[in-house]
DNA sequence: TGTTAGCACTCTCCCTTCATGAGTGCTAAT
DNA sequence: ATTAGCACTCATGAAGGGAGAGTGCTAACA
């Protein structure tokens, strides 16, 4: 069977019905609001097919249709007309920048509360991948003869600092003798290089203050690590509450289990993050069975043309995909225009 | 009326009853449960009595009593018993500190954390006030040329580093020498006096290179005001599904609501901050409406004998309040042992 | 041959009714 | 002072029934 014009039409009125009102949506409905000079039974004739085909479902027999993720699948690719954001929303997403913070972490949060608040799904945010920034120097400022702190400043002005205990019989001297050192070799590396390419200078040091300059490896190694679960900005956690598919507390409950296991969300948008521009998950396309009640819209902020890390919004699978996509493409291109005018070299 | 040897045995054991099921507690209930050699009759008659008094509440005639919030302030003034935590509670506690950081933001995360998986109430943690600690360092780290880094290092370890855009006139030597001239003068001082207290020097400077110097102690400022939103660690925030009372969304949904209304969390917690070991404040006692169907129990973590911080477990009126406290205050107490052993000068 | 009116049918939702059971308060007996 | 007995109250849950929305099918129509 093909899907003619008026199936197609249909189709797109089901889905937005379904999408405003979160009802199953019947014949006679669409009949009356929009007007396509078709009477309700040839819209049921035609409802029937698409169920046929996949697109439509019942959630029993003498309810209206809903789409299924199929439907939602086509309508994102061939139907969906994404809209600029308002002006109103466009200069709230401009205010961020407001704060005039040189700090990364400051603004990424910040993105996470807009896009909560703008679409009024739950919004999540992974900070700087910190394996895609490159190091540009690394210090070790001597503190109160017992600690040191290890500086390293990247290239997205990602500033890491881990207090790190010395040995007695490290001065300041040396400290800045390692801090060269340090910088020297791994200037222009990822954090990643930092643990395999060990230069020969720094395997000497090795032998003779393995304990101190193991420390210092495993610092770095922490913050890539550390970064999973810790960077990760969460925005409008209760919002999933204004849908009424959520009313239902034993949903609710799962969903925000689901948020809270930070592990999964953050498998889930790093595994896009290579891919195009704005990517959709809908429903049971998502591999984790826990989100298959829900889409999430994933987009990415960037410096220059290097991908810095990825931002999501999850929300019921009838979302408002044309909204989410919209505020989703403004933000990372706003975020990332600023980003870049600040970091870029 | 007198609260009687008797009187005083029910109260108890409806309230242990209640806090255990939850359900409102019955003449017969007690009878059976402690054998107390008197009559569910009696019983009722006493009951009755202390509804009077105002300890016992019916949510209908007839239904079983619950406990007011008066009770419960009476529990845990009189009746209650703290116990230690278990020996497997105590290790997992213990355990946070295996991760060997010399951070404390980490830890505090892990604190929050481990409070909120060992009571299944929910958990907040301040941390720690920048108000109470001392400044030990301040320096200006020159970056790229544009930026710079304000790092000041305090009395708890904390680290503070700022990104500050500085001029195209300003080099690295002056950077030197503002940094001396700040350490000198705030050293030993608080954040918020770095403001007021400014010295000659200082205002000598300022007048000439009047947007840097104020940049530099405007990140002073924003440091303090910042920690009110961004430094909560909250843990199990789910956990609140537990608890048959929260069942119905609507009350789940206000639960939520008030979590992520940090600014609420944060001068509850502070409020108390000043006062005894441990702090229970009892649903209607509470003066953020908002919290009047909960209960808290607050406690603090310290270096030294200087409060730090503090923390809250968030859970039903009817929570476990011998639990919560004994679990808070190890934790306090481990906590800052820890902590004052790592800082402590 | 595609479209439509008509109609019987299905199923959810909500309202009412009713029985059950837990628990009370009161009274009178111990 | 305590208790057994009993009538009374109220929440809860099950059962029944009507209303309404929506369907699928059939037969008539253009």
């Amino acid at each position: 069977m093909q899907l003619g014009k008026r199936k197609l039409q249909i189709l797109h009125a089901v889905i937005n019905d379904y999408i405003s009102t979160g009802e199953p949506v019947g014949s006679r409905t669409i009949a009356k609001k929009y007007d396509m000079g078709i009477s309700p039974a040839t819209i049921r004739n035609e409802m029937s097919d698409l169920e046929e085909m996949g697109y439509l479902q019942q959630p029993h027999t003498s309810a209206g249709r809903i789409p299924s993720d199929k439907a939602y699948r086509f309508y994102v690719d061939k139907l969906m007309k994404t809209r600029k954001p308002t002006a109103e929303e466009a200069e709230r997403i401009e205010r961020i920048y407001q704060q005039k913070t040189a700090e990364i972490e400051k603004i990424i949060e910040q993105v996470a509360n807009i896009l909560s608040d703008i679409t009024s799904y739950t919004s999540v945010v992974l900070g700087p991948r910190l394996n895609k920034v490159l190091i540009r120097r690394i210090e070790l400022i001597p503190i109160d003869g017992q600690y040191a702190l290890l500086l390293v400043v990247t290239s997205a002005g990602i500033i890491k600092d881990t207090l790190i205990r010395i040995p007695d019989n490290i001065d300041a001297g040396y400290l800045e003798r390692m801090s060269n050192m340090l910088t020297k070799y791994y200037r222009n590396k990822t954090f990643a290089e930092v643990n395999i390419k060990q230069a020969a200078d720094i395997q000497m040091e090795m032998k003779k203050r393995k304990e101190f300059i193991s420390s210092v490896l495993d610092a770095f190694a922490n913050n890539i690590a550390s970064k999973n679960q810790s960077d990760i900005y969460l925005g409008g956690t209760a919002n999933i509450f204004n849908f009424p598919e959520y009313q239902n507390i034993i949903k609710a409950r799962e969903f925000l289990n689901l948020i809270e296991n930070r592990d999964i969300l953050y498998k889930l948008l790093n595994q896009y993050e290579t891919e195009e521009d704005i990517m959709i998950v809908i429903g049971t396309e998502n591999i984790y069975n826990e989100m298959q009640d829900c889409s999430v819209v994933i987009g990415t902020y960037s410096i220059g043309d290097k991908v810095l890390g990825t931002m999501g919004l999850i929300g019921p699978t009838r979302m408002e995909y044309s909204k989410a996509v919209s505020i989703m493409r403004y933000v990372g291109e706003s975020v990332s225009r600023y980003l870049t005018l600040l970091f870029k070299e």
